[in-house]
Order: C-alpha cells, then structure tokens, then sequence
DNA sequence: GATTGTCTTGACTAAATAGTCAAACCATAA
DNA sequence: TTATGGTTTGACTATTTAGTCAAGACAATC
C-alpha cells in the first residue's frame, strides 16, 4: 500500500552513483552499494533486479546530466555568440563543480562501451546522430522503465530527417564572426572542443593536476572556481579581434 | 639455459597493456590477457606472479611515458618560452597520436588510487613533491626490476630542499613576459592547465566528441593531427598581446 | 486481532576468476 | 642417450560476487 519505495529508490540511486563514480562499473560491488545505502544487498535487488539496471538509471541521469549544457549551446537561438559562450562555459563549470566526479565516470563508461552512447544520447538529444531518427535505437529497448517520467523539458520532437548537426547554429556564427572580420580564422570545430576541453579536463586530471600544482582539496577547488573567468578571457582572446568586445572588469 | 624470457615477457606486457588499457584494473582478466598474448593463464603467471605486479609493470612504463613531455618543460632552461610551448604541444599531440588510449588509462587508475600517483611521480621525476626527496618511498621498492636501467637521462639529483615546483621556469617566464609588457594578463597555472587540457582531452573524450561532430575514426583522427597547429595558434594568441610574433603561415 | 500487500533479510546457489601445482615439454650440453 | 633447467600447461582450489528464495517484519485496512 504505502510508498516508502521512492524514498529507498532515491537512497540507493545516491548510493550507487556514488559508487559508480568511484569505481566504475566493472569495480563497483553490488554489496558496496548495499552498504552504502544501508540496507542489504537482497534489498537492493528487490528494488533494481540487477547490477546492469541499477547501472544503466545511474548512468542515463549522469550522461544527461553532463549533455545538457552542451545542448543548451544550441537551444535558444536568439543568443549572440559571445552569450552562447559565455552561457555554455558558466552552465558547464557550474555542473562540473557540483558534480566532479561525472566527467571522468562518462568517459570511462563510454570508451568500455561507446555503442551505448549512441542510444543515451539520442534518448537525450533527438537528432544528434544522423540517421534518420525512428524512435530510438530499440536495441536495448525495454531494459529501464524505472526512472522514466521526467523527460518532459526535451520534447522537442520533429524528426528532422537526417541533417541536424548538433552544434550547426555555433558554428555559422563562428564563421559569419570570422566573415564579418570580427572574429579570427580559427576551424570552428576544435574551437568548440578547446572549449570543452578547457572547462571538462580539470575535473578529470585532478589528480594528476594537483600535484603539478602542488594543491591540496581545498586550493584545488578554489582554483576551479576561478577557472570559469579565466577560461572566457581565453575564448573570447582567441576568437575575437578587437580585443574585449565588453566586459573589461578583472579581478 | 637459453633466455626466451625477454621475448616472452615483452609480448605479455604489450598484451597486458592493450587489455588494461581497455579495461581497466578491474575490469581487465588475466585470461584475457594471456590468450591475448597467445600462451596459458598459467604461463602467464609464470612470468609476472600476480595481476597486480603485471599491471604495476605497465603502469609503471606508461606513465613514465605520459609524463616525459610535462617534464621536457622544464628540462633545458635554454628554451624561449615561445618554443617551450611548441615543444610542448608538439611532443605530447605526437606521444598522444601514438598512444590514444594512454590519458585515459592513467588518470582512471590515477583517480582510483591517487596514492599510487606521488611514489611513480616521484620515481619519474625526482623533486616533485615538496617533501624532502629521500630516494623514492621506499614502500613498495623491489617490485619492478623490470625496466629500470633506462632512466639515464634523468639524472638530475641534487635533492634540493622543498621548493623545486615542477613548474616554475615556466612559470617565472610567462611572468617575466607579462612584466615586459610582451604577455598578456594570464593566471601562468590556468595557462598551463588550459594547455594540457587542450592537448589531453581530445583523446579521453574521443567516444563523445566523435559523435557531437559526426565524425568516423579517420576522420576523427585528421582532426586530431591537424590539433597541433590549431593549439599552438590559440595558446599563442591567449600569452602574446602583438599577433602572431612570428611563423604566419597557415594552412 | 486477523488479513493483505509491501518491504527486508539471512542463508543459499551458480558462475567467474585469481592463483597453484605437478606433470610434461624441449633445447642444450655432457 | 641422458641429465639439466627453464618453460608450458591442464586440471585443480579458494575466493569473490551477482543473483535467488523462503521466511519473517511491518504497516495499514478491515
């Protein structure tokens, strides 16, 4: 009758993306997680039958979670090319900050398995790839059904037969900037990964990084946060001619 | 009598290192190790007693590999800063073309065990840490013997105190170059960071930057060759306040 | 208080996997 | 040919781990 089932779901979802995060998948143990939610591991299989579907609702949160401010790049089309950056690379170090462990646990996940990709983004994206898109992949169909509700904001259906590239709007205002002489000659493509780079390897160097630097937890963390202003000053240096197009206030 | 070893021990390491890199630690099977290596999971340990001495081995070895372009920075003090960063970029961008499958691997187990991280980096390059360096750590010494003659061209002893920050010709450099007036304003170890992530990225992120730019392997590989110049024209126009100091040729 | 349906768990099973071992193998040198 | 010593392996063990199950706990309704 009553629901606690949403309050455990939840615990153990927190729990597993934890874990998850931590280990991966292949390293993750279904009685860590049991552990970490506090309950046992007959428990957590009551509530997710296996390891690979309690996997996959973590995983589709966390990818969505990550892809949504890349998709927000080309939503909104009235933004100027100077917001559109200045918008993804605020979003993305937002996002990032609160949730360090999520680019290095997609990356992971993704190189072991990269056909799963495909149908994660699509669900999340529709039009990405560019086939024709019918519904899905329907591979894999029928495996979540768990967390399933919440994709009411993305509704943006029209399967727009097969010419939709994802960062199309980005990159015609990089080369109408560049046509216009406002902007300098640069391939708009490894702009746009510059700029992921730039905002997404932090997170997954830390280690390595933090000894470069010589930082501990907390100086690391600082340092990220101020990486949001200094990443735009390079963006904006890098793409435009004139140098600062507004916005002269540093420090 | 006769010594196949060498022969033997080399053709599981390159096994062991496709297969880990793959997979990871813990995803990584020693069968699947040795029938990728073509011999029995009993010969296998034969040659390397325990998965974890065979994966400390490779470990070892490839971030030995990963870490030599950071360390030419501040190797030779005779280097412009101009040509240290072309250095830089061009020999990581090549070490990365040859080994894609390298900065994933390492920040993976870096991030597992970020311990492991200080005795190795230590080992490759002595002075890292702040700490007094007393000869290694000494903690798990007499694992390896393997590959330990090479390092040769290190030899840079001196134990000097506790101030040898990795980075710190370079360093002082950007900050000479911005005193000159010849830099622009930069945070030097955002600068660098922006530098490594620029270069490194690409290569972690390949699953997901192939799809958002619809790119196939080939293709997906070009872009990356045609990366190096790409960098080195934007970190030169983030650093230089007069465009392109020198070398205009493009394309 | 008995009934019902949902949760919870200790104890179990089946499969996978790291690691061992004794026997066989094979090239070389006496 | 035989002895020697490194190499190879099939078959085994011990351990770990995902997944199952039947019995019980618990809360709400009758």
């Amino acid at each position: 009758m009553q629901k606690k089932d949403l309050q455990s779901e939840q615990l153990i979802l927190k729990a597993a993306r934890r874990v998850f995060q931590r280990s991966g998948y292949g390293g993750a143990r279904m009685q860590e997680i049991a552990d970490e939610a506090h309950i046992s591991k007959a428990s957590l299989h009551y509530y997710y039958r296996s390891k690979d579907k309690l996997f996959h609702t973590v995983f589709r949160e966390d990818i969505r979670l990550f892809l949504i401010p890349l998709i927000g790049i080309l939503r909104d089309p009235s933004l100027s090319l100077e917001s559109r950056i200045r918008t993804f690379v605020g979003s993305y170090m937002n996002t990032l900050l609160e949730n360090p462990g999520l680019p290095l646990f997609i990356m992971q996940e993704l190189s072991s398995n990269p056909q799963r990709l495909i149908s994660l983004v699509e669900e999340t994206v529709p039009g990405v790839e560019g086939r024709p898109v019918d519904g899905y992949t329907g591979s894999d169909a029928s495996v979540g059904g768990v967390s399933n509700r919440e994709s009411s904001d993305s509704t943006s259906k029209e399967a727009n037969v097969d010419e939709i590239p994802l960062l199309a709007a980005f990159i015609r205002q990089i080369e109408d900037g560049m046509a216009s002489g406002r902007c300098h000659k640069v391939d708009p493509e490894q702009f746009i990964l510059s700029m992921i780079s730039m905002c997404v390897f932090p997170f997954i160097g830390r280690p390595l990084i933090k000894v470069l630097l010589k930082k501990d937890e907390q100086q690391y963390r600082d340092f990220l946060v101020r990486r949001e202003e200094e990443i735009l000053l390079y963006l904006l240096r890098i793409l435009y001619t004139n140098d600062k197009p507004k916005d002269n206030s540093r420090h």
